[in-house]
DNA sequence: TTTATTAATATGTAGCTACATAATATTGTC
DNA sequence: GACAATATTATGTAGCTACATATTAATAAA
């Protein structure tokens, strides 16, 4: 925003960016057309196009064909999450990682399960319920489903030594996936495994994957007391 | 993914998204580079650079110049999180809205706001606290800290209507944010207000706004239990 | 006045050339 | 062999032309 950026097209997105901080533009305004503004600001009008759609897609600006680029009245706070691999989070953070299988079991979900992976009909799953630690200490409880029949082989996989998760990611790239974060009052048994007190409120990230609409997995992660998820806008 | 896109540029990122799916490229691996990537799929490298910017993006794949494209080992599950403005949040789901103001001082904000709104030196802020009504019932209670100095018009504001977002939003753009989540457990008074049992478990939403790294707020919603937010992977 | 058709227009995309930039490889020197 | 200088190379950007597409605006038909 104050700085200078490097290349032209993001220096144009903070000009652009900047008349609508000063109230050149405000809420609701309609913007001069990309070949207007473009010769104001004496760029390219690709160039203007490039920034506009940086910014449209902040959620800044809305921009319709015909209908021109009006700044929005009602600015989504737009951020970006990365959540990333337990493993390289708790090694991220100066830990030594440690993981410990609790129980693992093939059945058929619940339908709180199978419909969150919006399956057409519940078919056997491999659930496998396990512990990440950060320095010995859990970090984090994790509660997974794996479709055995998207995902045969898992079946023949040793999970006592490594989470099903480093296994999926290179064995079973995703396509497309959910996220969904509530909190939760820990119950005596969660509260036991995860170092906290009964009825203690924890942040859970559920998450649901799939690869070409057949479901692969879906993760119940409920972390240990004082986690927190950071985002931001995006640059 | 499975379906096929109507224009060019995504079709060819389907495709190359396609080609890490179905095993060609798995992670790790390194793609061909642009030119003959582009050359076997029938496309300008131009378009080619679109899509494969568009899974950069994404954190599928990573590019470095010299050092050519490869498949992520580690795929940070990058999500996109909208937070709308609250009325339009409640308005979105069919019940009537309304705003309660509980109490409005100015005084100097306690060290943990400042730091996280990173103020150089502490000064004087406007406090608001107040509650976001869906037909009636409690739907948000709201703890905001303004400054004063970025933003003084704020003190002759009326807030006892109007949520001061509202007011901000078309007065004071915010150029970034940060955004933390986190569960907590609700004390007598904060049950009493969003109508929740003392202790249990609720998602609490911060967020602290700038514009040019001046402090505009630093906002704590404190959600009715049950409430959850959803995101997902970036099409 | 209403409705269907047609024209006008702002943004979106495809491909091109040319050049910029950041890494990596190579070469030369000590 | 170690290290600095230089060449090479893959991605990144700027600008161009031409055309596509979605919508609004204008016009004609009912």
């Amino acid at each position: 925003m104050s700085f200078v950026a490097r290349t032209s097209w993001q220096n144009v997105r903070d000009r652009v960016h900047g008349l609508i901080l000063d109230g050149t533009y405000r809420p609701g305004d309609k913007l001069p057309r990309d070949e207007d503004l473009a010769a104001e600001l004496g760029c390219a009008r690709t160039t203007l196009h490039r920034a506009m759609r940086a910014l449209a897609d902040t959620g800044i600006i809305e921009r319709r064909r015909k209908g021109g680029t009006t700044v929005r009245t009602d600015p989504v706070t737009r951020a970006t999450l990365d959540i990333p691999v337990t493993r390289l989070e708790v090694e991220a953070r100066g830990f030594t990682y440690g993981y410990h299988l609790l129980e693992r079991t093939e059945t058929v979900p619940p339908a709180l399960i199978s419909a969150a992976l919006k399956m057409l009909k519940p078919h056997r799953m491999l659930r496998v319920q396990a512990l990440h630690l950060a320095d010995g200490r859990t970090y984090l409880l994790e509660d997974r489903w794996v479709s055995l029949q998207t995902v045969p082989e898992i079946a023949q996989v040793d999970l006592s030594t490594q989470s099903a998760n480093e296994w999926l990611v290179r064995n079973r790239p995703v396509s497309h996936y959910d996220i969904r974060i509530s909190a939760h009052s820990c119950d005596v048994k969660e509260a036991q495994l995860i170092g906290a007190q009964e009825g203690q409120a924890v942040l859970v990230v559920e998450r649901m994957t799939w690869t070409n609409d057949a479901p692969i997995t879906h993760v119940r992660a409920t972390n240990s007391p004082g986690f927190h998820l950071m985002a931001s806008s995006r640059s």
